[in-house]
RNA sequence: GGGCGCUUGGCUCAGCUGGUCAGAGCGCCUGGUUUACACCCAGGAUGUCGCAGGUUCAAAUCCUGCAGCGCCCA
């Protein structure tokens, strides 16, 4: 056979592409005929379609990759639905900032121009970002991708928001609405940030209306926001506060106004705050909207949609913005006396989550879905365990939305997203829900028919992607095999806006829930623990990362270094551990394919005891992984992976054979790289999920090996290769050849010369045989001329110990005998120490009578182990002396 | 105000259902051109597991309180 050469350094960008499309050519991506093995599926968390591609995204398309490549190996019919999302208020945003470039104002275009042009917009960014998704490595199925403004979601979507209005939970009316006055739409509750910020207190004295005689002229109230007095249609009290009962009744006077407004009486006022007293504004607070509600208190909304004061307010402030009417307002309060005072404070202030622009409550007519029906069903689903967490803790922030959950605003006054099916008919005013275009007033016969203007919201298409991507609301081949699908897998901020909504989605229109497992990751920074962000520069570009380190690093860093309790903080300069580990991978790999030359393969070859101990290793390992990512602990699977093939197969394992490819017994030789090809191929595949490029570009190269390793089985748990006592033993053997290498290094022994070492084995030690067996190998390792087996110590030696067995080494002149004598000192008094509290514990009644008796078992055994080692260390102190 | 989380070697973090679990990667120190790898090899140092109590035969691991930091909801 002749050696296959690989190149001497990882290149990644040398095969990733080439790989990628392989596997895309080969159809790998797409799920296996139905085996009777449960499917395992994903849906992929559609990035934002003008967006690109950032940690997270990295994180969150890394991760169920690792997850689809395991299931795929384990022979599991596996799909993994990639998509995009059309993003209404970003990608208007986007548009319009281009046509702004350009001079052009979108109303200018018109309705059905803009949409064309975003559209175009979509289509170009689209095929970015699926570039960028595919150069990350995701093994999604392309030719299952969605979009969710395609024709088949939209017709759900349409087909969702009739159902809903049938069932009477979708209506349509007018409440308080988050404003985004510069997107020029309404918010739902969830795309509001808060976030605190310096503001002031105002008091303000209102005149009472013909005051009773001897009491006050003047009432005074606090508002943070004293421009909305114009909008102001009540001052309230609380109906037990005795400082106010006796104004029940009176009228005030509204300041900068004409008008009058009563003083009422409720208990939503808390009497401690300030005066007691509160303005009421129902067009302007939302609390205020309920008072309003039960008072039946005119509301009169005093803003224009751009923000802007409008004509209900006197008519210096109309067109102002409210940050300066506010200013103009104080000053005028001020020349009339009526003001008090201004305290700086500290409060919540609500921004547009899109643009971070200052939200405004606003009385608008709207579309809303009613939200209890819905989250009961989400909730009574996951009390009865259809649904988990991953890590648990998220199910307490679940139930809290869902149970304090509120009506879900879902009109937008966008033009890019899913137009809403409803129309006015402008003979009979009556409004018409259909799931196709009607051509006449279904009441009336009326043709006269105009469509709602706006869109929906973009979660509203969101919430159906389980099913939507799968060909519902048509009962497809797909969705039969594919629905629900398993876990879901995305960042713990969308829990309220994307994962809860999907369960609610789910039952309610498809009677199941969507996915059982949801995997909640949290978010990736900086090493400063910050938000990556543009603006900061500190951001990390999952593409530069791919191309500096290569995909598999990106990958495999991630997954090593992902925690579910915390941020993950991240830097640059982590991903050479990932880089650095694939490197390790090719140049075990080359080595192994450099030795075949004018090799043989064994047919049936015979396992040596290192053989079976790496397959041993190989097998516990394959077992962790798998218990790993039964509950997404993707750092404890990547960890089982990168300590088996570095620690265990590179740097035992591959040494360890060396013993006979560098023999001159040419049978031995062929035995020897038949098996370490074997043990090759097969940890490729134990490492695949996490590193697919490299290991499927070495796979290519094996003599071995056939077909594509992304197709081959996964390493499964075989009771064959189960060998504790073997693996015993090999602790025992690298025990010896460490003690003897940290002697070489301490006293300064030179790697070139050898050693003579002799072992006596302690009393009942159980191997004695292996090590017999092996002499040639310790050798070998330790760097020993050879390995003698001995009664006794031999004179002239040096002797060290093990556990089980005692090491000679003959290197007197070489060490510093009072060096030597200080280390043993060190370690007799921590042996003792150990012993003096093992015993004391083992001394204790309550011990030995609560603990269970294997742990008390295990204790003695300790005990005995110190108390023989420090007995070894003694006389060995002794010895020197 | 309610809820959740975090506080473990210089840095970033693992440690599930309490009994050598005090760990990893990076960094650091010493020595190495062994025909796979200096993106390497061998050896080594470093932690009263935030503080104070409590439960227990036994606590980094459970409970309570406190301090600091962060997030979510109101």
């Amino acid at each position: 056979m002749k050696a296959v050469e690989l190149a001497k350094a990882y290149d990644p960008k040398e095969f990733e592409d080439r790989v990628y499309a392989a596997w895309q050519a080969e159809g790998h991506f797409a799920p296996v005929a139905p085996n009777g093995k449960k499917p395992f599926v994903m849906v992929m968390p559609p990035p934002n379609v003008t967006g690109v591609l950032h940690m997270g995204h990295g994180l969150n398309n890394a991760m169920p990759d690792i997850l689809m490549r395991f299931h795929r190996m384990c022979g599991e019919p596996t799909l993994w639905v990639p998509g995009t999302d059309h993003a209404g208020i970003a990608t208007q945003h986007v548009v319009e900032k281009k046509l702004r470039a350009k001079g052009i104002d979108r109303r200018e275009l018109g309705r059905e121009k803009f949409v064309e042009e975003t559209w175009k917009v979509a289509n170009e960014h689209h095929d970015i970002i699926k570039k960028q998704l595919e150069k990350i490595g995701s093994s999604c199925d392309w030719s299952r991708e969605r979009f969710t403004l395609d024709d088949g979601l939209s017709k759900a979507v349409r087909d969702v928001f009739v159902t809903l209005y049938e069932r009477g939970l979708v209506y349509k009316g007018e409440y308080l609405v988050n404003w985004c006055p510069s997107c020029g739409t309404a918010l739902s509750d969830d795309e509001v940030e808060h976030a605190d910020e310096a503001g002031a207190m105002y008091h303000i004295r209102y005149e009472i209306v013909d005051p009773p005689a001897g009491g006050p002229k003047y009432i005074e109230i606090a508002t943070t926001r004293p421009e909305t007095l114009l909008g102001d249609t009540a001052v309230a009290y609380h109906p037990d506060d005795e400082r106010y009962t006796s104004l029940a009744g009176a009228m005030l006077r509204l300041p900068l106004t004409d008008r009058t407004i009563p003083m009422i009486a409720d208990a939503y006022v808390d009497r401690a705050f300030g005066t007691g007293l509160v303005k009421i504004t129902p067009a302007h607070d939302p609390n205020d909207f309920e008072v309003g509600r039960r008072h039946d208190l005119p509301r009169v909304n005093i803003l224009n949609p751009d923000g802007t004061m409008n004509d209900n307010c006197p008519a210096k402030y109309r067109g102002l913005k409210a940050k300066d009417a506010r200013g103009l307002v104080v000053e005028d309060l001020e020349a009339l006396g009526l003001f008090i005072k201004k305290e700086a404070i500290t409060h919540a202030v609500g921004h547009c989550y899109r643009c971070h622009t200052v939200v405004e409550p606003f009385l608008s007519k709207q579309w809303f879905v009613k939200m209890r029906p819905l989250a009961d069903k989400a909730l009574a689903a996951w009390r009865a365990g259809e649904i988990r967490f991953y890590p648990q803790r998220w199910e307490n922030t679940y139930e809290n939305w869902l149970t304090n959950i509120r009506d879900w605003c879902i009109s937008r006054q966008l033009w890019w997203g899913h137009r809403i099916p409803a129309w006015h008919c402008a003979h009979c005013g009556k409004t018409v829900v259909a799931r196709e275009d009607p051509l006449e007033c279904p009441f009336c016969k009326s043709t006269e028919l105009t469509q709602d203007e706006d869109v929906l919201d973009t979660w509203f298409s969101s919430w159906l992607w389980p099913f939507s991507t799968l060909g519902w609301p048509s009962e497809t081949a797909d969705f039969r095999k594919f629905y629900p699908t398993t876990t879901l897998l995305t960042g713990f901020d969308i829990i309220f806006f994307w994962v809860a909504r999907m369960i609610m989605a789910g039952l309610e229109f498809t009677g199941q829930v969507p996915f059982r497992d949801v995997c909640m990751t949290t978010l990736v920074r900086d090493k400063q623990g910050r938000k990556m962000s543009k603006s900061l520069g500190n951001g990390l570009d999952p593409l530069e990362i791919v191309d500096e380190f290569g995909a598999d690093a990106l990958k495999f860093t991630l997954a090593f270094l992902y925690t579910s309790t915390q941020d993950i903080l991240i830097n640059k300069d982590d991903f050479k551990l990932g880089s650095k580990f694939a490197n390790k991978v090719w140049n075990a790999s080359r080595y192994i394919l450099m030795n075949l030359e004018g090799r043989e393969f064994v047919a049936e070859p015979a396992l040596n005891d290192v053989d079976r101990w790496i397959y041993q290793r190989l097998n516990s390992a394959a077992v962790q992984i798998r218990e790993a990512l039964a509950s997404y602990r993707f750092n404890d699977a990547a960890g089982a992976a990168y300590e088996y093939f570095w620690n265990d197969f590179c740097d035992w394992y591959v040494e360890a054979t060396k013993l006979s490819t560098r023999s001159d017994d040419a049978a031995e030789k062929d035995r020897a790289v038949t098996v370490l090809l074997s043990v090759l191929e097969e940890s490729l595949a134990l490492l695949h999920p996490f590193l697919p490029f490299v290991t499927e570009e070495i796979y290519g190269k094996l003599p071995n090996a056939s077909g594509r390793l992304i197709a081959r089985p996964y390493p499964e748990d075989l009771a064959s290769r189960r060998d504790l006592a073997l693996d015993a033993d090999f602790v025992a053997l690298k025990e010896l050849v460490t003690i003897v290498r940290s002697l070489r290094s301490e006293f300064g022994i030179a790697p070139e010369k050898k050693l003579r070492v002799a072992v006596r084995f302690d009393d009942g030690f159980g191997g004695a045989e292996f090590f017999a067996r092996n002499a040639g190998l310790v050798a070998l390792l330790a760097g020993a001329s050879g390995v003698e087996f001995a009664a006794a110590k031999p004179s002239g030696a040096l002797a060290l110990a093990g556990r089980g067995f005692e090491a000679y080494v003959f290197a007197r002149e070489a060490v510093d005998a009072s060096q030597l004598a200080a280390r043993f000192s060190k370690e007799v008094e921590k042996e003792r120490q150990y012993v003096t509290r093992t015993q004391a514990k083992l001394g204790n009644e309550a011990f030995v009578a609560s603990a269970p008796a294997d742990v008390v078992e295990k204790e003695r055994q300790k005990l005995k182990d110190a108390e023989v080692r420090a007995a070894k260390l003694e006389k060995y102190l002794a010895d020197l002396a």
